[in-house]
DNA sequence: TGACATTAGTCACAGGCAGTGACTAATTCG
DNA sequence: CGAATTAGTCACTGCCTGTGACTAATGTCA
């Protein structure tokens, strides 16, 4: 975006960054130069140089919410749909940023919750759903809940971004027996207390190696 | 691909067609201009007139396979790798055209099994090991298994479809078990006698409304 | 200081689903 | 007609999952 005015770029890169705050998943939006109201995906012209991925990664650098801590593309968004740049195609990426990060100072730059986002282009719209849609359905092949998480976190905290994810409300007994079996977490020595209640376990993401699992077909997810 | 030597395309659509012959997954290749023995991804540039999945569709109309039955964008493919019409960014697109459809004729386009393809650029090797990843990813959430298949088809037929893209061997019970419990298909009045053996019933696809099902969480499917 | 509220963490039972092998059915081939 | 071959089904067993109730450890308040 640094010199959106200087050339028009042949493709752009567009940043969908991620992160959960107060429950709810919330994505970075930037303020728009058309207007003091208008919101927009932050972007940037894609150079030669320089390999896509590595383009978002400075645009994420740039915007002060520090490295993703995963990032993933979504897709090319072309077809006539309007963008702030008025490219003729943008790609979209999706990053995560692990939550309790500071936020952005200076009021260039927010988080809106993904349920209540202010109007975009929109070939933008189409690229945060998408990334969205993306992110839910990586859950189960990707550890993306962790890297929505500080290193160490409470069980009850990874559980409550896997109900923010799967937007399910999830049995305690079941969540733990499943993470167990899966072998993803380890405890630390540390303990939390917040406030009220027993103190709970520090767990950090520590994946082991184990059986290939693989154990039958799901047929029954076929979305029909 | 019809312009290629005309004007310089700002990006390209790139198409991965994939269907099943003898027992394997097989892709579609081009000649390429550059020599006899040369093959390529077929493509063409992108035109402002038309949206991206619609320059795929004709792209495989040109190939002479028919409409694919299934069509999906992989990604965005840029980032300095070599591609036949040196373009600078290239959007790849996988099909799905069914088994049983009759061979392009004339020589210039032909099927290679996935496993053994001739020598591509690097940036068409990547998009096809994408694509068949993603239609191997897909199984579980979009019918695509179906779309490899002529519209009547056996029950073994479709288990073979299953075995070749998940690369594994099925129970007979439990696969037509987990069949009859999603819903997908449902028996016609027709049979076929393959020589030997007593016939099989033919089965159309025919997804109906269930239950959302959506039961327990998978965090044993984590890929590390 | 002791009962209560609150949150963490575990257990055990019941029901359902999946892996498996063996069974029956219908056809071709010799 | 019997053997071989392929289609299709059944029933048993063991594992996985949903569930509610239980114990543990802390803060709060009378």
């Amino acid at each position: 975006m640094s010199d959106r005015r200087v050339r028009k770029a042949s493709y752009t890169i567009d940043l969908v960054l991620l992160t959960a705050v107060g429950g709810q998943l919330a994505v970075l939006l930037c303020r728009s130069p058309e207007g003091r109201e208008k919101w927009m995906l932050p972007w940037d012209a894609a150079r030669q140089a320089e390999t896509m991925e590595a383009t978002a990664a400075r645009i994420a650098k740039t915007a002060g919410t520090g490295e993703p801590t995963w990032l993933e593309q979504v897709g090319a968004f072309g077809d006539a749909k309007r963008h702030p740049g008025e490219s003729e195609l943008s790609v979209g990426y999706a990053g995560l940023i692990p939550m309790g990060t500071p936020s952005p100072v200076g009021g260039v730059y927010a988080w809106f919750p993904v349920a209540d986002v202010p109007q975009l282009t929109p070939r933008q719209r189409l690229m945060l759903d998408e990334a969205v849609k993306m992110i839910r359905g990586r859950m189960d092949q990707s550890p993306v809940a962790f890297r929505l998480l500080p290193q160490m976190f409470t069980l009850t905290e990874l559980q409550q971004v896997y109900e923010l994810l799967l937007a399910k409300r999830l049995h305690k007994a079941s969540f733990r027996r499943a993470l167990q079996a899966a072998w993803l977490v380890e405890p630390t020595d540390e303990w939390r207390s917040e406030g009220r209640g027993r103190p709970a376990q520090l767990y950090r993401y520590a994946p082991r190696k184990r059986r290939p699992a693989q154990r039958g077909i799901r047929l029954d997810l076929l979305s029909s």
